[in-house]
DNA sequence: GTCCAATCTTGTCAGTGTCAGGATAGGGTG
DNA sequence: CACCCTATCCTGACACTGACAAGATTGGAC
């Protein structure tokens, strides 16, 4: 009930979400440290302490995209057809279900120099993504080439990516039912 | 030959030559209008008179950059076979060309908030490329449907932005002609 | 020859990321 | 209980950035 005591108790996950919250309003271009500390109300210099620097925290929020975006291709997933087909197309409608629903996010992880790749933390996660898709496109044709990865890869990420910069409105403007339909005829023709 | 003449002649086009090759070297988001002038050899209030602000700089070389993205498809499309379905995946040659040559000009134009799209100059020519793609999936099938553009634009953009992330090397570490044909495979899946 | 408009420079301001050093708290050891 | 030690957070400073204001320079129109 203090108003300000000296320590936070979970800074570091308050800073992961004032990150994402001035992600979201402002965009990456814009991002800054300094506002990001003021939101959480600490000093500027707080989040050097968990993050090392800028980059720190966005490579660390990235990560937390990453897990985010497995999860929404998982949530499609169980509620889809058991089938590697029908798998493989939720897989693809969770991609487009997080870049619409965090299009701030989806950016940093997609189209940004600042989250570090290299480091543990993220590039696990980033390899699970990965992975992930080729065990689909594996599931349905054991003998799938790398045309055909790369094939439902950019498919899914076209679309992703499209909307969620808001240049796909005959798309993403329908109602859900038909958007999902869309997406899902879209899809199945990058399957091999 | 004047060392340092006090009018530079043509600045506003140094100026956008200096500001691509920042772009490439040190990527979007360390974009810095005062190296930009610093490379041009001029002060650092320079570029104000000829484009306004930094995001007028970047205005700028984004509708250049369009407009050697639609020269890109038109080359690939000149020494293409000369029927629509041909044409259409030729474009797609060309959007990754574009891609793969000039990626931090690529991720200026799709995945930066910086240039103003409802600029006179950047507005028509990137609404020129959109109906470039709207006309040669309507040649191929006069009754194509949103899906279809969709799908075509989904595929040539999520190849092209994922190799200019460096993250399709099964496809763009090919030897040329077996990149090509990968690409064309592709692009062939989506159209109607 | 004079004036004017376009062009470019210098100087200044608030805002930014990062670093160095200091303050505070909580938990363990004696 | 007194002590210290480490993690945590703050204050202050530095160089750099984009934007603005005001002045200097140039080429050309009249």
């Amino acid at each position: 009930m203090d108003p300000k005591p000296y320590h936070h108790g979970d800074l570091r996950t308050a800073l992961l979400a004032s990150a994402e919250a001035e992600l979201a309003e402002h965009g990456i271009e814009a991002f800054s440290l300094r506002q990001v500390a003021k939101r959480a109300g600490v000093s500027h210099a707080a989040p050097a302490h968990h993050f090392g620097d800028a980059n720190g925290l966005l490579t660390a929020l990235a990560a937390e995209g990453f897990r985010q975006f497995l999860a929404a291709q998982a949530a499609r997933e169980a509620v889809a057809e058991q089938t590697p087909r029908a798998r493989m197309i939720a897989a693809g409608l969770g991609y487009v279900d997080f870049a619409t629903a965090r299009p701030a996010l989806f950016r940093l992880m997609h189209a940004s120099d600042r989250p570090a790749f290299d480091t543990p933390d993220l590039g696990v996660v980033a390899k699970q993504a990965y992975d992930h898709l080729c065990a689909g496109v594996a599931a349905i044709a054991p003998g799938a080439k790398a045309a055909d990865i790369a094939a439902v890869w950019a498919t899914a990420h076209g679309l992703a990516d499209l909307m969620c910069s808001g240049r796909l409105h005959s798309i993403s403007g329908l109602p859900t039912a038909e958007r999902d339909a869309a997406i899902t005829d879209i899809m199945g023709r990058a399957l091999p």
